[in-house]
DNA sequence: TCTGCCATGTAATCTGTTACATGATTCT
DNA sequence: AGAATCATGTAACAGATTACATGGCAGA
């Protein structure tokens, strides 16, 4: 996890020029389904990559909205991401909370656990609907393979979206649909 | 991800009394598959927790060996784990560095990009054949229906490293094999 | 009038990582 | 002789979160 936000930024900075507020609005939409930062750290890291030379920017004017900087990757930034990319990526070990709270199964409170699992699977199931809507509107199946490369990243990290959130519930479902048959049992 | 190490620890400590190395342990074996963390994160965590009285310590010589401190949850330890377990989890925002470095897919960092990929396979691949080993040798079938609700826990945070590893091999496979396909043909 | 959007920032705090440190014992 | 294990800790730094702050404009 060690320096990803500056290797995010210089990656979508890559892509093209850009402020730090349509970032943060970036991880509220298309890139959300794998990264997100609050405007806090954006602005921040932003700044620090300025100084270091691996971005900059142009102030541009607006008359009534305040001014916008406008962000670009400089050379030694392209050159920075480009060596990252070559550096095999260490993996970043699991946390899940929900998976700690399950450890707390007992009997005495197997229901809010099956409450916390309940409204686990609501949430799983709306952001499956979600992800499955943008992928009907923006990827009709002949479209996929006329894809720009590009675009084709933005669909395949999609698909990983749908695939891990799929198995997701299906989990919720198996371990709801056991904890329930033993609470049964033991009546 | 707010306050987490403290529940994990108190959840910890709610089913056995353990010292803080044997903590780190368990988090490169069992637990490992939902969290972890270093041993300076956990015993600065519970020097905090004994400030809070949250939990508590009995020093044990052991002759040879330096001194144990066997940490144990106290009253209130537990009633804070118990408020914990009432409030609803706020689902965290997922960070995936390989989508990421995805994004950066060009014609000229192709290769880089597959062969990334692959290394992802062979790291699932094997932590997959880890995970099923454990499944084998602690659960087998017959056993399943007869665990105690503690160990039925465990058993269904590993069918979470399961379904979750195996969906991401699925999904690496799938997207190595596109971007070959547009290589190809794109020749 | 009040809420939300546009667009940026600072400050305080908490969490996580890396490096350094001790000191005896057991295994190779 | 050298490495690994047992068992604990400090210090410095990097990363993330929360709260606080500005100030005009548009729409309900």
């Amino acid at each position: 996890m060690h320096m990803a936000l500056k290797f995010v930024l210089l990656t979508l900075l890559d892509r093209e020029r850009i402020t730090g507020y349509d970032i943060v609005k970036t991880f509220d939409s298309a890139v959300g389904y794998f990264w997100s930062a609050s405007h806090q750290q954006v602005y921040r890291e932003l700044s620090k990559l300025t100084d270091q030379g691996l971005v900059n920017f142009t102030s541009v004017k607006q008359g009534d909205k305040p001014d916008k900087k406008v962000y670009r990757i400089t050379r030694s930034g392209k050159q920075e991401l480009q060596d990252w990319l070559h550096e095999p990526a260490k993996e970043s070990p699991t946390k899940d909370l929900l998976l700690v709270k399950l450890l707390n199964l007992r009997a005495d409170n197997v229901d809010v656990l099956l409450e916390e699992l309940d409204r686990a699977i609501k949430n799983a199931q709306q952001r499956a609907s979600v992800y499955s809507g943008i992928e009907k509107t923006y990827y009709s199946k002949t479209q996929i393979a006329a894809l720009e490369l590009d675009d084709l990243a933005l669909f395949l990290a999609l698909r990983k979206g749908i695939t891990s959130i799929t198995s997701h519930i299906d989990w919720l479902h198996q371990t709801s649909a056991e904890i329930k048959k033993r609470v049964a049992n033991n009546n």
